[in-house]
DNA sequence: CTGTTAGCGCGTTCAG
DNA sequence: CTGAACGCGCTAACAG
């Protein structure tokens, strides 16, 4: 292995000044600097991270913490694509990521608890936001640099996150629905500890209040993310005594199963349900119909906390802060007027 | 921050006797573990890992490189359900995981260069198995420790390696398919470079040459992956002089695209077209119908290729190794019998 | 069974 | 503009 003493006799001068080459330092004669680079690229010279990250006391890499893989609600295609969007801003500033898929809670903290004591990085994003999350208590506890995406359960103004106005767009979307000229209107989401679904659902309540349309409690359905494809949510649904024209559905993966059910008990989409959801995956393209559904902006959600993460690891006084990703509704085909 | 001194002072012994009580090292008295243990606990110690690895020359960490995520691919819950799989073995081994997720091939190169000459990791897991590939080269050269999830291009015998047997399955799915009465049966798959396609496709022919059926070049398909959601691979199909009766897609995610054209083409699945498909991901068992498709076990797949690469990376003397997962159908609802 | 010493590869004073 | 010396936190001989 080729170290830096090894570039310094190498080129006839002392470890430190090539240290000071590595750091691009002003104070080194444009002609060292030259020599020294020659000899670091005939050496194949490579700083050594562990050594460096030993007295920088930082490791310029991120943790991020997926949510528990123990349900199948991993194989959302949001990961990937957050993981895409946390991952350009890591290669832009040349930081590495770390990753961690534990399957209960009790594995998750093990992991998080590692990374943080061994100082593995310096800050840590969190993949989702529920209840009484064990993980956030442990990095607040700890004072440990951190950013949610979505919304913190509590401390909201003590803590950075980034998230959408799911409200808004829960609320933009139902009223979509209602625009044309919908009236049994039911929300379908996934379990009430994940905020997203809170939010999503509190924003289809207000627009349906605010145009004066009546909410059964019926129409608020809450599947275990995925559980038997929506079946269940669909039985159930189809059991009440007005069927409902639209559909809310708080996740498009979710809307696939929803969509397969309504078909195999003879429904039309959008002819006799009309469906909205969110998040604009790539598959709520390819669907039969393709879905009408918000835009959440994943990637951009996750390179918008990968930048937040980075410049409060970097600036420890950096204020807590709040980034909202815009949202925007995607036209397509799971949605009929009514006459 | 706490470090070994602090423990070993105010244990009242010497900085090695703590380091050898953290290795639990048997020539260090009971009494005098437990003494110390006590301390490391109330003061809240914890090795610091770059320490560690500096001396070490060992990371204990694995690095994970996707594919380039210029496309949609890698949307494919392929991924999030194999880093699961890898992260298993990680968890368990107290190992960690660093992963890359580059735009080009270009960006995806620069940073596995600074995984291995950074020293940022002990191996590295490729997601993908590619034609040419500049990464696999660059492995190579500099002769640092990997394994291929997938079929290696070139060196096939000399590289560690973790695959489904996909020409037999590609073979079997075929045959169900003729079993079930079925002729007239083209193939649908992804980008000619990537391995499994082909694969894929020469176990299709295989089957159809056994059973005597006539392949049409026609009948063969390639749509880059997930392009248009496969609009143009079945336009093409249904304009042929005669139209196939059962379709094998080489992934699920692409039969969710076929599935929907065919369905907006005015055909019933399984009724007027059969189609199987490959991965079992959890929404193959959502769609509607449900498709028939062979489980590579893609969780397996990661956790072999984890396990194979820290043995590697502990035993560099490790001889190459082939290792094959089982695969097997899934009987689902989108194949008719033909009469 | 335990302490002492040295050194992993690098950044950073402090001199010059 | 450059070099010498020190230390980051830890492990590994070498003594005892």
């Amino acid at each position: 292995m080729v170290t830096i003493k090894d570039v310094a006799t190498a080129s006839g001068v002392s470890p430190s000044t090539v240290s000071r080459v590595i750091a691009d330092s002003p104070r080194i004669s444009k002609n060292t600097k030259k020599k020294v680079r020659k000899v670091m690229k005939e050496l194949g010279y490579h700083p050594n991270v562990s050594a460096r990250n030993l007295v920088a006391k930082s490791t310029k890499a991120i943790g991020v913490i997926m949510p528990s893989s123990a349900d199948t609600a991993l194989q959302n295609p949001f990961f990937p694509e957050i993981l895409r969007g946390i991952g350009s801003v890591i290669h832009k500033e040349k930081y590495s990521m770390s990753l961690t898929t534990g399957t209960s809670d009790k594995e998750i903290l093990q992991e998080v608890e590692r990374m943080v004591f061994g100082r593995y990085v310096d800050g840590i994003i969190l993949l989702y936001s529920r209840i009484n999350d064990p993980v956030t208590n442990f990095l607040r506890e700890n004072d440990f640099p951190f950013v949610i995406v979505g919304k913190p359960y509590e401390q909201e103004s003590m803590t950075t996150y980034v998230d959408n106005d799911n409200f808004q767009a829960g609320k933009e979307i139902t009223q979509h629905l209602i625009e044309k000229g919908h009236e049994q209107i039911a929300f379908i989401g996934g379990s009430l500890d994940l905020f997203v679904t809170v939010d999503r659902e509190e924003g289809y309540v207000e627009a349906m209040k605010e145009a004066g349309l009546e909410i059964m409690d019926a129409y608020k359905i809450h599947t275990e993310f995925l559980k038997s494809g929506g079946r269940e949510a669909v039985e159930y649904l189809l059991s009440c005594d007005i069927r409902p024209t639209g559909l809310v559905v708080s996740d498009d993966l979710i809307s696939l199963g929803i969509l397969s059910r309504l078909e195999e008990a003879g429904f039309s989409i959008p002819e006799d349900i009309s469906l909205v959801s969110f998040n604009n995956v790539y598959l709520s393209e390819i669907t039969s119909p393709a879905l009408t559904t918000v835009d959440i902006q994943i990637y951009e959600l996750g390179s918008q906390s990968a930048k937040a993460l980075i410049e409060k690891t970097t600036n420890m006084e950096e204020p807590p802060k709040r980034i909202i990703i815009p949202h925007k509704i995607v036209y397509r085909n799971s949605v009929n007027k009514l006459t």
